[in-house]
DNA sequence: ACGCCAGGTATTTTT
DNA sequence: TACCTGGCGT
């Protein structure tokens, strides 16, 4: 413990050793917080003799959580599944299990993710007499999801309402509700406020948990909500053993509900409170520093404070003006591709951070046709395909769910015979009986209302619900989604047609089996509920993994927390950075400094930016003008700065793509998808491939290749296009096979 | 019952 | 450029 101690500078080993009550460690970015924190919880354990399992450590992502406990486990060996290291999700989640029937749940209640509960909030619209068209979907959930943060339920929400607009929404909001409750469901801001409320009304549970923790640490503290921060407060009441981490200027998600004060505000809060300032950036250099506290400064709403660094002054900040978004992309990776070159920075080192996930786009395509590795963060995820949110669908359901959402999504894909009609009729005796989905399956089948035919395809639905449930109570998570899969008919689906989009499918099923049999290995004594929780809570972005040679392409929201070497801000213009809706906003224009300012932070030796001259949004062309960041940024800190921007010719350029959206979408989707446990899957995806394109097929009639699993074999034909073929070969041992090129390695021999 | 196609529309950031 | 929806044809 000593030489550990000794490693940290004044300020960090003083957060350390501070135990006596509550702490606020100010820690600006790349002050080693992460550090602080962990030797905080090693030093709790040794020093005080607190057990692991008696810590809460809350943290805003998985991937900070699990970094926080892969840390924990290099200092001291305890299995880390049972820590209470987690998001505020997570935890909230643990303890909800511990206590659902309190709140009226039952031990099978499920999670509904955004687009489930966008779809109910729909559906009650409608049930409401509500125009979904006039009242958006997403705009409601979003105001349900803005008062849950607040604390504000359904009722409350409803006698607050005074205008027509603000009724409307209560009642979709009660509704919503009640749905919820009868579906045994719960979304995300209900996690936290059923927490908060059960804490908040039962006195006895919340002792049970004031004895437990004995000490509380929070990560990430600026962007605690109002429910996160009374749920911190409820649970830290009676010890004030509590220890928050945080940057006021690193405050980026107040359109999550977020709010700032609670920083601010902490001495307040807390009587006694000690405030120990990490000033020393260990992660920059200089210049980088310097950088970030230009743009930093202009916002009003701050603590003042400036970092310092031994680090060298380092190079300039580049800023690169370009024609166009895919000029832009092209000068990254040529950028990129100098480096690699030159042998001093690999593809991991580099990171290309845009402000909306549309960006991302283009650098998907150049990078593809310009053979760059990358991973994408974040985009469409893995648990939103269709084919595995019905994998989903069907695990709730054998785990003993009477989900609506989920029995319907089962009931219609596969294709069993029953259609919108039925269902329509069985749900109607659904709300007449007010009963659940398969009691009225039940009442339909003896009553007269449907055909035979029908009734005999919604026993067999029944009975294969039945079976599954059975399965479950036997079978070991991925071997009851493998049976899932199987007995449901769905591999039987899937298998019947070849298209590709269908082989994609096949194989995300298969990455999601695979990802459910890694659970089990890493969570001995995890059910199915727990899997389902995890899926549901840990969504993709979690960890990067550092031994895959990929240049990042992410989020600037996303890249909070980590760091690079080197790193490009891309689409630094009015209008993209600062965005166009945040721009006119005082609050939110600050919160986009705020953002620029996490931007250049992550960045260790090189920092990029660059803007174009003209960007299709929306389909159409716009022209650009470049962000008022790079204008904070002072001349000795940065070249390159132009002083007239570089307008486009309208020269197109369409027909160069090599390739359509498409096709990336495809080669997307199988490629860089990440299982839950943080690895990539099918690190099959090669080099060799990107390099082959886009310069006519590799592949030839007659060329001999070594497969993985079968063999030897000969080429027999060769179908689809280059980057995707479908080839036929010929194997001595395993006889002719089909192959799409893109998933297995071929070693040509 | 169910698949397909055309046309309209939406695009910030996420646990 | 995407997705979603609603209408139509099988």
């Amino acid at each position: 413990m000593k030489e550990l101690l000794s490693k940290l500078n004044d300020a960090q080993r003083e957060a350390v050793l501070y135990c006596d009550g509550p702490l606020l460690i100010l820690a600006g970015a790349g002050s080693g917080k992460t550090r602080v924190l962990t030797h905080k919880v090693l030093y709790l354990i040794k020093e005080h003799n607190i057990d692991p399992l008696d810590i809460l450590a809350v943290t805003f992502t998985n991937k900070a959580a699990s970094e926080m406990k892969e840390r924990i486990r290099a200092l001291i060996n305890v299995p880390t599944w049972d820590l209470w290291v987690n998001t505020f999700h997570a935890a909230c989640m643990r303890i909800l299990r511990e206590h659902y029937e309190t709140l009226g749940y039952t031990k099978n209640f499920v999670i509904y993710d955004d687009s489930d509960a966008k779809r109910l909030i729909k559906q009650c619209l409608i049930d409401c007499d509500i125009d979904p068209d006039q009242f958006k979907p997403k705009a409601v959930k979003n105001a349900i999801g803005r008062a849950k943060n607040n604390l504000i339920s359904a009722e409350k929400m409803q006698s607050n309402a005074m205008t027509i607009f603000d009724k409307s929404i209560a009642s979709v909001y009660v509704l919503y509700q009640k749905t919820m409750q009868q579906n045994d469901a719960m979304d995300f801001g209900d996690i936290i406020f059923n927490a908060v409320t059960l804490l908040q009304n039962h006195p006895e549970i919340l002792k049970s948990y004031h004895e437990k923790f004995k000490y509380i640490l929070v990560d990430e503290y600026q962007d605690t909500n109002h429910a996160q921060y009374t749920l911190l407060k409820l649970l830290a009441k009676k010890r004030k053993m509590i220890c928050v981490v945080g940057d006021d200027d690193q405050s980026i998600y107040k359109f999550r509900g977020a709010n700032i004060k609670n920083i601010l505000n902490f001495e307040k809060d807390y009587k006694g409170v000690t405030t120990i300032k990490l000033e020393q950036n260990y992660r920059s250099t200089k210049c980088i520093l310097d950088a970030a506290y230009s743009v930093i400064k202009h916002n009003r709403t701050r603590k003042d404070k400036k970092l310092f660094t031994e680090n060298a002054h380092g190079e300039k900040i580049k800023c690169h003006n370009t024609r166009d978004e895919i000029e832009e992309a092209r000068y990254v990776l040529s950028e990129i591709k100098w480096m690699n070159e030159g042998g001093k920075h690999s593809f991991k080192d580099v990171a290309v951070f845009f402000r909306t996930n549309a960006q991302c786009r283009v650098f998907e395509e150049e990078f593809f046709k310009g053979g760059i590795p990358y991973i994408t963060v974040g985009g469409i995820e893995f648990y939103s395909r269709a084919e595995i949110k019905d994998m989903i669908a069907y695990l709730k359901i054998a785990s003993g769910s009477n989900d609506i959402v989920s029995i319907k999504r089962s009931l219609l894909r596969p294709r069993r015979g029953i259609g919108k009609v039925t269902l329509d009729k069985v749900e109607k005796v659904m709300v007449e009986n007010s009963t659940d989905l398969f009691s009225a399956i039940d009442i339909i089948c003896d009553s007269s209302q449907l055909g035979a035919g029908a009734k005999k395809k919604l026993k067999e639905y029944v009975t294969l619900v039945e079976t599954l449930r059975d399965d479950a109570k036997t079978l070991s998570i991925g071997n009851l989604v493998t049976r899932i899969y199987n007995a449901s008919g769905y591999k039987e689906m899937l298998e019947k047609d070849t298209s590709d989009e269908n082989i994609d499918r096949i194989n995300n099923v298969n990455e999601f089996i695979a990802g459910a049999f890694q659970f089990e290995e890493n969570a001995p004594d995890g059910d199915v509920s727990m899997y389902l929780d995890f899926i549901a809570l840990v969504s993709s972005a979690d960890k990067l993994d550092g031994d895959d040679n990929k240049v990042s392409l992410i989020t600037l929201h996303k890249a909070k927390g980590l760091e690079y070497p080197i790193v490009f801000m891309t689409g630094m213009e009015e209008g993209i950075f600062p965005h166009a809706n945040s721009m006119h906003e005082k609050e939110e224009l600050e919160e986009e400094r705020r953002l620029c300012y996490v931007g250049i932070t992550r960045a260790k030796e090189k920092l990029f930016m660059t803007h174009a001259s003209s960007r299709r949004q929306y389909n159409m062309p716009s022209f650009q003008r470049p962000s008022r960041f790079i204008d904070d940024i002072p001349d000795e800190l940065i070249t390159g700065k132009s002083k007239k921007s570089v307008f486009a010719t309208a020269s197109v350029r369409q027909g160069q793509r090599s390739f359509t959206n498409k096709d990336r979408d495809k080669f997307n989707k199988r490629s860089f998808h990440e299982d839950p446990h943080g690895q990539k899957f099918q690190k099959k995806v090669v080099n060799t491939f990107f390099k082959e394109s886009p310069s006519g097929s590799a592949y030839k009639v007659g060329k001999s290749y070594l497969h993985p699993v079968f063999g030897k074999g000969k080429v027999t034909r060769v179908e689809g296009s280059t980057g995707n073929e479908k080839l036929t070969l010929f194997f001595p041992k395993a006889g002719e096979k089909k192959i799409m090129a893109k998933y297995v390695q071929l070693v040509p021999c």
